[in-house]
DNA sequence: TGTACATCAGTGAACGCGCGTTCACTGATGTAC
DNA sequence: TGTACATCAGTGAACGCGCGTTCACTGATGTAC
């Protein structure tokens, strides 16, 4: 076809992409040890050699993979904030409902892109890219920041309210993971806890 | 010496519990990749084929790892409640600084514990051990609770809200990560974050 | 349009490495008598 | 108290495995002319 749009590659015609999402699938199926380049090429079905071509090795891969990571977040965020009605509240509920669907959905790689890695030189990258999602967190929350008050305090309750409740969820102390459950599930106790807070009203 | 406590072993004399600190010192120099048997032993100071008298492979030294590591973990609590002041405010803002400061004091460790693992035998034996954790935090947070209100809700919002921002603080979310800050560090910012809960008055 | 050529993604064999695990062994410890 | 013995923690060699990485290669693609 045409070659206008992105560099096609000649043979398999988009590896590097079908990698990392060979990776993020054994990521979550087999944990951080099983992501391996020689694992990512079979399940891609070329041979072990052919990443070498695309990513100047694991870590590399690596870092694409936790940068493709904080894509799927935000587009999570993004996307849940879009459905439902504008008005600051269901704006905010809505992130927070987003937020957690990320992490049932994609636990290995919210565990990846959240992780404390002193060691890695991806780090920094990467706080660039959380940075966005920060930034789409903040502007929902800005509505509910008390007029004098600094917005640090509310973003960073509400923040870390979502994520040590979805983390905690996810490691199985609020009993069993079942995204399927009825009643009050996950999300209902997310939303409960959200509207405990002392937010000022969302203008 | 005697031989009345515990069942001393012939020739290093405690080995087991050696392995395991080594196991733990590995886990924060270098991640949970740098935890294997053989580095193990090495850091110890014996043959490669030592630990197996004492393990059940490397599984199951992990798990003996992540229950001492829940151990240190409830004793960071306990220690910070017993020392300050015993009214309750004082006893759920300093349970928190102890959370934190496990937190950051052994960051590998609390990764492991609190990892979600869906594919780990060790998570059931693990729920056990931070039932007690949670015991501490539940009996902590009791004071708070509104008459007639879900004693759930206090407990989740606390867990959760210092849970994620000690993750969030680790992954440098929040800026670089510095335990000898001065001025606004991480333990005032999660007791603001604590002050601006709606909690009942403790009696 | 056709031909010759340069590019480069993917191949398959080969390498050294650290890993978990096994095995017969050694030798210190603790015990039975 | 002394001796013979059973126990078992730790040794060192060996094994097969999957890993990342390298290398000369092949052959399809895209381009220059």
């Amino acid at each position: 076809m045409t070659q206008n749009t992105a560099p096609k590659p000649h043979h398999h015609g988009d590896l590097r992409n079908s990698l990392i999402r060979a990776g993020i699938e054994l990521l979550e199926e087999g944990g951080r040890a099983a992501l391996t380049l020689r694992k990512c090429a079979a399940k891609v079905g070329v041979s072990h050699a052919a990443p070498a071509h695309h990513f100047n090795g694991l870590a590399d891969l690596k870092q694409a993979i936790a940068n493709e990571g904080f894509r799927i977040f935000q587009s999570y965020l993004l996307d849940a904030r879009a459905k439902g009605p504008q008005d600051p509240h269901s704006q905010l509920k809505n992130i927070c409902r987003g937020y957690l669907s990320f992490a049932i959905e994609n636990p290995a790689l919210f565990g990846l892109i959240f992780s404390y890695n002193r060691l890695s030189e991806l780090q920094r990258s990467l706080d660039d890219k959380g940075q966005f999602a920060y930034d789409v967190l903040r502007e929902t929350c800005a509505p509910f920041v008390r007029i004098g008050a600094d917005p640090v305090i509310v973003e960073t309750q509400v923040w870390s309210l979502v994520h040590g409740y979805a983390q905690l969820y996810l490691s199985g102390r609020f009993g069993p993971v079942d995204p399927d459950a009825q009643n009050f599930g996950p999300f209902e106790t997310v939303i409960a806890l959200l509207d405990q807070l002392p937010l000022a009203n969302g203008t």
